[in-house]
DNA sequence: CGATTCGATCGAATCGATTCGATATTGTCG
DNA sequence: CGACAATATCGAATCGATTCGATCGAATCG
């Protein structure tokens, strides 16, 4: 029977259960971890004394220490937290990866890294022991955790900066990928695209942006995609950058491109993700254009947004995928199996906001 | 300089450090925790050292053993991590407890809890050390992991489920509170008055539920708001449990309450989130009825839905403030400090989904 | 100038387990 | 019946730091 702790007693430990029970520490370990011959009777007669003294099994601490291995991922979502759970593409990479990382019995350690401060985060990662960590959203270039966690030895995967020496990745051809969608207006005739990029930089506005602008840019799966664009419609095409990754900041980037006398207005803007160009599409709405008879537009991620009226065409990037491609990489990270990076595929899909250019 | 380590080569440590800047370990621990006293000159020797060797800090782990503490509270979330995230109250939770504990220089562990194998969470955090635990949700009654943390002595922090004793809890009133909504729709005049609760136990069906279902309720809130509901209309008022906490659920349940000839059709649903009351505003718009001439809706929580074209009536509840409060708890009882309950406010906000019952 | 204090450093104990090699006991086989 | 194997248990080393009390030299004070 469990006893109540008296205060003033410390918790009890597996010496204190051993001595109860009339073994050694190590006979009393085995029984705990299963590992090695323990007779039935002495195993119950230890179980029997962790019950009495409340022993609520070995201290997951001094465990670790002595086996070198801790059970723990760490996460770092380069963002305010709030921000990464209000993207459904960067939920369900999180929910595949979390749904490979339980299988394989290993808990997240969630770690926000602002872009306002990003060393920040490696003195609350310098005090924390992890068995490898993911960086499972676009990737900071020259991320100051990278060095951090690198030096200290411990494995990393990540889904962007496929730059970042040391650290194993998930890799999409974001230039080869905006290309789906762009090729795809280009094929209905459409002559005046525009696009609408994801932010280059931490502290990026919604402004357009011109070629010099990618010189800089430290996201480089933003950059990639806009390359990828400019590479097939020519450097003159204009680009808006969004402040950020919200229906919000889209509309606000779409009003930039769309408010303006139909000649000069682009007739199909090829959007670098889902959230924004659903903002395109209600910019557009609210200036009265009808999508896609007037404009067309297009996203990227293939996410499910119910609330928009419309199927977006869009580059479908199966998220719940892509976390669990970056869940095998830790996990063979982990076993200690030669990892190499993988290319991940996406695909096009046509949906109800692209059609021929109006009639001039 | 910094050496690239060679194979073979295990990872240095403080004694390494120590050994090359010719000090002792006490020493070099000193320079790194910035305790006791270290003149210059032996603190920068140390560095270089440490610096010449590629050490980037000590050990977390040994470093938390000795120390008793890890600086990880763990969040136990009672879903798969999916549906945790989709609700953008439980994010608003997560964000400020995320923003408390991040000041507080603590670390979240993630651990999802899905109501079809709630013991498995038990052996994934038997392994992992925390200083305190977290249940930000609505909890569930009897929650094993509530038992095997609380044997283990650590401090436990919560939401819900009030009637865990060890728990200290950011309580709300939660039959008080839906008597605001359920007043205010009374106040104008309706009489057929039903409600969307949320589900009672984890494995719930969408479903017409009577009182003898609160018997068994082990969602505490959901009960606690129902009964809050029949003791202002009666126990005979018609009550559809929602299966999951999503607009789909929300909608299935509104058009179990909402389909049937007008005469018997309910004037005013009161509904138990605003997740699922857009669902029921949705169920009526897609029969033909309009929101509120035919039929007044109100939700729970006060979340932001910018896709939903009104502004529900709804019981408004701080979620970033629920969590810094949550935050603030785990703080107190981290300091030692003695921590009480807290009691948590609530308010009526009259949106655009209420209005008087239709003329006869 | 001797006593005292302060600052810097060190040695050893400690945190709480796991694990390797050694030992004792029992059982089996030739 | 003696040798050997298998099984159960134990003692001691170890994981990598932190921290307390002790020591030693230099500076301060009366």
């Amino acid at each position: 029977m469990s006893q109540p702790r008296q205060a003033g007693d410390r918790r009890p430990t597996l010496r204190d259960v051993a001595e109860l029970a009339g073994v050694s520490t190590s006979t009393a370990s085995l029984v705990f971890s299963g590992k090695g011959p323990v007779s039935p009777g002495t195993a119950d007669r230890v179980r029997a004394a962790a019950e009495e003294l409340g022993f609520a099994g070995p201290d997951p601490l001094a465990s670790s220490l002595r086996q070198g291995r801790v059970g723990t991922v760490a996460v770092v979502v380069e963002a305010p937290l709030r921000d990464a759970f209000r993207d459904p593409f960067a939920l369900a990479v999180l929910d595949g990866l979390a749904e490979e990382l339980e299988a394989a019995g290993r808990s997240m350690l969630l770690v926000a890294q602002p872009a306002d401060d990003p060393v920040r985060a490696v003195g609350q990662l310098a005090t924390q022991a992890v068995d490898a960590a993911v960086f499972p959203l676009c990737g900071l270039r020259d991320n100051p955790v990278v060095a951090h966690l690198g030096a200290r030895g411990i494995p990393l995967v990540g889904a962007g900066s496929p730059g970042d020496p040391g650290v194993a990745h998930v890799r999409v051809d974001e230039a080869g990928a905006i290309g789906l969608t762009t090729r795809h207006v280009l094929g209905l005739g459409h002559t005046r695209v525009a696009s609408v990029a994801m932010a280059l930089h931490p502290a990026a506005t919604t402004r357009a942006v011109t070629a010099a602008d990618l010189d800089g840019a430290l996201y480089p799966d933003a950059g990639g995609r806009l390359r990828g664009f400019w590479d097939l419609v020519g450097p003159d095409a204009p680009v808006v950058q969004a402040a950020a990754l919200t229906v919000g900041a889209g509309e606000a980037a779409g009003r930039l491109l769309l408010d303006r006398p139909a000649a000069e207005r682009p007739t199909a803007v090829v959007v670098q993700a889902d959230l924004l160009a659903a903002g395109v599409v209600r910019a557009a709405q609210a200036l009265g254009l009808d999508v896609p008879g007037d404009v067309s537009v297009t996203g990227f991620d293939g996410v499910d947004l119910p609330w928009l009226d419309q199927t977006l065409t869009t580059v479908v990037q199966p998220g719940a995928e892509k976390g669990r491609a970056l869940g095998r990489l830790v996990r063979a990270a982990l076993d200690g199996e030669p990892v190499a990076d993988v290319d991940f595929e996406v695909s096009l899909r046509v949906g109800t906001t692209t059609a021929p250019p109006p009639a001039a």
